[in-house]
DNA sequence: ATGTCAATTCGTTAGTTGTCGAAATGGAGG
DNA sequence: CCTCCATTTCGACAACTAACGAATTGACAT
């Protein structure tokens, strides 16, 4: 019993993407599709990646309008989590992966979701938009 | 490059079977025919965990006589592997599996390497005898 | 040098995991 | 109620992982 609980925390953490993600979050809540945009994974793959650290209790979720917003679950159920995370905050600082995610996630935050959703769910600057290229105008490489 | 080490360290951590080797290791030195006595796997098996976990840095060996005697790495250079050791020595002490783990360990240590290994990497009781079993005598289960 | 035997490596198999794109879901706002 | 759209779920595929048994290695002791 407690061992499968420390196995899906421990599993939830040491996935990259993972980290990733709960890096981002430590400079506050973001919505989904701003974290799709930092992280420039497809929105299933990301929802997927949420959807295990939020079993694991390592992030909680809040909707506000049409988004939902995920953050670090201070008060988790599980008992590894608290530690973890405190651990996780003070390592990986100086990860060039984990600083440009940081630089892109301040972006996202100074955009707001509302453009990020209008663009597509990207970042201005050299990414390539990623999701619901429907229309025809957007989803192309810039610069 | 940062993130590649954590990424061993934490994976390294975050499989059952390797924290129960950690685990065991908490109360000291053992040989590899000892660790493979108590979890009962596979000899090709442990020593595979054990490679990934010396990998990671988390334990060491020794080569004493004809053993080989793993031990958790104090001074390891990846470093989160100080402060994931400091947390798994206080996790999971209250696991059924760890605690079953441990009293073998204990019967191992007693035992030593030298019995253990005549025995086919085996402690006695009920447990199925599983390496080496060509001669033809041993190799039953005993209860 | 040679045989022994603890331990590792190899090759295979089954199950898991990360990713994608397409389709479904389900609140919010008309 | 009906539409829109941010998010989730589904189905598929490739890559990775853990387990096994068999074969190999290499230190030790004769």
């Amino acid at each position: 019993m407690s061992m499968r609980v420390y196995e899906t925390a421990m599993k939830a953490v040491a996935d990259p993407t993972r980290v990733r993600i709960l890096k981002i979050l430590e400079g506050g809540e973001l919505c989904v599709c701003q974290i799709i945009a930092v992280i420039a994974l497809g929105q299933s793959t990301i929802s997927k990646h949420l959807f295990l650290l939020r079993a694991a209790g390592l992030i909680k979720d809040r909707r506000d309008k049409k988004w939902i917003h995920y953050s670090l679950d201070g008060k988790s159920e599980n008992p590894y989590v608290a530690t973890l995370l405190r651990n996780i905050r003070k390592w990986l600082n100086d990860d060039p992966l984990i600083l440009k995610d940081r630089e892109r996630a301040a972006m996202a935050r100074d955009i707001g979701p509302v453009v990020i959703c209008e663009r597509g769910m990207a970042l201005p600057g050299r990414k390539t938009v990623r999701c619901r290229p429907s229309s025809g105008k957007e989803a192309t490489a810039v610069r």
